[in-house]
This record gives structure tokens, C-alpha cells and sequence, in this order.
DNA sequence: TAATCATATCGTTTATTTACGATAAACAAA
DNA sequence: TTTGTTTATCGTAAATAAACGATATGATTA
């Protein structure tokens, strides 16, 4: 007999729009490898993936992660420059991200 | 050569100390529930926990270990009116948290 | 065509997060 | 003292995240 049986809600709660984005933006910041990655971009506007290996001290598989992950919340976009593909801030989400967090800290 | 014959470090590593805080803040704002807690916080400037359990669709002990994280941020602090508590937004760590993205997104 | 380079993706392991119900703790009032 | 109220903590399950090495992909050059 199993008494702890766990209900729980697998639908999820949906909050308003901008809560929702701002958490997905915090989200992708919410970790120091990332951080540093968009901090390398702003200084120098674009990189490629290769030099971000150089600098930190992680796999280049783990990097690559990262960078999805930071693409995924549409924080920065990929150029192909073969062989190479070279990181930028998207400065249009960005902007979003800055005006929300913003707004939120009012 | 590249460093990708490293083995998985145990000890993390060391960033800024700005990166981590920033990091750091996110991470406690990552989560949509959190969010919605905070907005209510700026909006009345105080509340019980009893009032977030009303308002969130979540069971009393989920936004008690959400309030924990927000108070292990620095972000909000709790006042003991028995049988109650109140929360507060944590100004200071409000502010270095506001400084800190503003700084960010430059 | 084959070899090379830069990067992404796969498969896996381990750690962390999110959620719940149950229970404990702290205090006020009866 | 006992009861009720409010909130935190415990124990656990499931989901997600973070890291790695190995391998695949896509373009260029030999």
C-alpha cells in the first residue's frame, strides 16, 4: 500500500504574458557561463563559438549548449561564416529583455 | 589544442563577482510563480503568505519553499507578526538586484 | 573524392528544481 | 492546558539542467 501518492498538476498554470517572458529572459541568464557569454558579445559585438572555448575553462560541448540555450530565449543569434558561425546579440529581443526587467524593477 | 580533455570539474568555477550576482538574481527570478510573488510585493509593498496561497493556484508548501528561494536571494525578507508573517520586498538587495541588470543590459 | 576544421547533437550521468502531502513548530486565544 | 491558525520543513517523485566524451554535420580545401 502506497500512501504518499503524489497528485500532481502536470498542465501548467499559465501567468500573464510578461510574467511568462521574464521569467523565460531570467531564465537564460539565470547561470554565470551564460552570463559571461553575453557579456563577451556586448564587449566585443560578435564572436565566434571557438573563442568562447578559449576563454572558458568548459567543454566545447558545453559551450555549445550554452549558446543554444541562449538562442532558444532569442538572446543572440548565429551567422554562418564557414567554416565558423559567428554569435551576436539580437538586438531586438534584447531590447525586450532590458525594457521588461526594467518595467519590473520598476 | 583546445581543453576538451578535461574531466568534469567538481569544483566550480570562479567568475566575477558582479557574474555571479547577476547570475544569481536571475536564477531567483527564472521561475513565472516567483515573478507573480514579487509584482504582488511591489504592488502592495507587503503581504502574507497567506494571501499568495489564496491568489496562486499552487499547494501552501510550493510557495513556501518559493518565498524561501526569494529570501535566499537577498530579494525579500520576512517580519513576524504571530501567528503571521509578512513579507517585504529587501530594498537594498532590491536595488543592488536593479543595478546589477541595468548595469547588464548597459 | 577525401581530409580537415568548426560546431552541433547524441547519449549518459549527476545535481538541482519543482511540486505535493504530511507533519512540525510557533504563537494566540479559549 | 488544549485548540486553532499560520507557516515552515520533511520526505519523496518527477522533471529539468549541467556537464562530459563521442560522434555527426556542413562547408572548404587538397
Amino acid at each position: 500500500m502506497r500512501l504518499n501518492v503524489m497528485k500532481r498538476s502536470l498542465e501548467h498554470i499559465e501567468y500573464p504574458q510578461d510574467t511568462e517572458s521574464l521569467a523565460k529572459f531570467a531564465k537564460a541568464l539565470a547561470h554565470p557561463t551564460r552570463i559571461a557569454i553575453l557579456k563577451q558579445l556586448e564587449n566585443q559585438s560578435c564572436c565566434f563559438t571557438g573563442d568562447l572555448v578559449d576563454v572558458l575553462p568548459l567543454a566545447q560541448s558545453t559551450i555549445s549548449q550554452h549558446l543554444k540555450e541562449l538562442k532558444n530565449a532569442g538572446l543572440i543569434q548565429g551567422e554562418l561564416k564557414p567554416p565558423k558561425i559567428k554569435y551576436c546579440i539580437n538586438q531586438e529581443n534584447w531590447n525586450r529583455a532590458k525594457n521588461l526587467f526594467q518595467q519590473f524593477f520598476e
